[in-house]
DNA sequence: GTTAATTAGTGTCTTTTAGTCACTAAACTG
DNA sequence: CAGTTTAGTGACTAAAAGACACTAATTAAC
């Protein structure tokens, strides 16, 4: 926007205006910045992250986070930016997605001091396979075995907060479920919880509270098996806001 | 760090080395980035919040979180850019900080695609009393009432989520206790709770749960106002990571 | 002093909700 | 058609919060 040179030298009591003028920060000692995001799903009982191969230095050739800068005349808001790089690497937007955290350090970036703006976003298998089977340098891991990989950054450490956060929703909410498709049964919404927290769930308290709260719909399909037909459900609009009062045994 | 001028063009095989070199982001077109902080505490049974009036443009004279840039000389991380410029305006380092979260938009700042990182901190009034009261940029402000004011950029919204975060954390820990001086009484630390949830409290039902989990420590001192005398506790270590199972009730 | 008001701290019963686990029955397998 | 798997439920137990009365220690009032 505003990027006149500096002109106003004595800058004690000017006016507003001559001073937005006269303003320039990109050349300041400023630190870097991007956003990044812990996109995960659920595939045949196994939690994955996606990966992305770095085209750039640093850490060029690497596996990482998918992230990027903030693009100043395509992004109004710091979601949009997060939004637009999954996007590029998925071919669809995600249902749900919320801001982890910050980092931002003198050497999480050898290049310079950086910061990077976290967030972590669900989406089901499904809705993005078709286009991520088409690309070489986009990928999902299994969640269990990527601390053994070396990847850019600090984003394993990264992942592992991202991992926390939503084992700890999984205790009290039914936010995971974003990452099922659409319609989707309890066992299946209890299977995913139970990879999450890493024990396994009393099916009465799980469905229970959850039916207590309303949080799914019935589509009134069924689907079946090796067992008895099991009832498709669809996540209710808000639920992804609801917290349960009382956590799950850890 | 590595700052100095662009020589390599061709970037597509060079060594990483070569292109640290060469690397040079700051004159980039990227956002603003800065730091601010919400800082609470607890006196008189009002919650307040440390409000500064800014001494430069933009909304020069207009009060505001106190914050600012990162200064990759001085820090190392992004704490330590807030607890800097906490400590310049209360003279302390406060004993309970935590990243509230990052605000970024095209037009949270007049001048600029902006974002900030925001923290939420606590400390006692009397450890900050002395300095405060020596400047006149800087005052406790009623929380209650501080939606009332005009305040500098989107810093009202930031102390809605601060506020709100504090609440939650009445509901299922002792994190509000930092907000209280070193030693203080049960009745105290339930008053504070009930401030901020808005609600009275079970006496009985605060009690219990916060000495079961063993969050605080007798100091063996006691205290009377109009009243039996009432213990003196100070909490102990690792008391802000313990979170309830349970929240109260709302 | 003696009495009243205030309030810290406790005893104990009720309520709520998760844990446990057996049981029914619907599908598939061979 | 018998056996296995498993979706869904009934019903009891356990844990922890809510409710509220009660005791007693201190200050305030007179």
């Amino acid at each position: 926007m505003l990027r006149a040179s500096p002109k106003a030298q004595a800058m004690n009591d000017i006016e507003e205006s001559d001073y937005l003028a006269s303003y320039d920060l990109r050349c300041y000692d400023i630190p870097m910045v991007s956003v990044d995001a812990a996109l995960f799903t659920f595939h045949e009982d196994v939690i994955k992250i996606l990966l992305v191969q770095r085209q750039n230095h640093p850490d060029k050739g690497k596996w990482g986070l998918p992230g990027g800068f903030v693009d100043k005349h395509k992004d109004r808001h710091l979601e949009d930016t997060v939004l637009r790089k999954i996007q590029e690497k998925t071919g669809v937007v995600p249902p749900y997605i919320e801001q982890l955290q910050s980092f931002g350090s003198a050497n999480r970036d050898k290049r310079d001091w950086s910061i990077t703006i976290c967030y972590s976003a669900l989406i089901s298998y499904q809705s993005c396979a078709p286009h991520i089977s088409t690309v070489a340098d986009a990928a999902w891991v299994n969640l269990k075995t990527v601390a053994r990989r070396a990847l850019a950054f600090d984003h394993q450490s990264l992942i592992a907060h991202a991992r926390e956060r939503l084992r700890q929703k999984a205790l009290y909410s039914v936010v995971p479920g974003y990452a099922l498709p659409e319609k989707f049964t309890f066992p299946e919404l209890q299977k995913l919880h139970e990879a999450l927290i890493g024990k396994p769930l009393q099916k009465r308290s799980f469905r229970r509270r959850i039916e207590a709260a309303n949080l799914l719909e019935d589509t009134g399909e069924k689907r079946s098996e090796k067992g008895p037909p099991a009832i498709l459900y669809r996540l209710r609009k808000n639920s992804a806001q609801f917290t349960f009062n009382r956590n799950l045994e850890e």
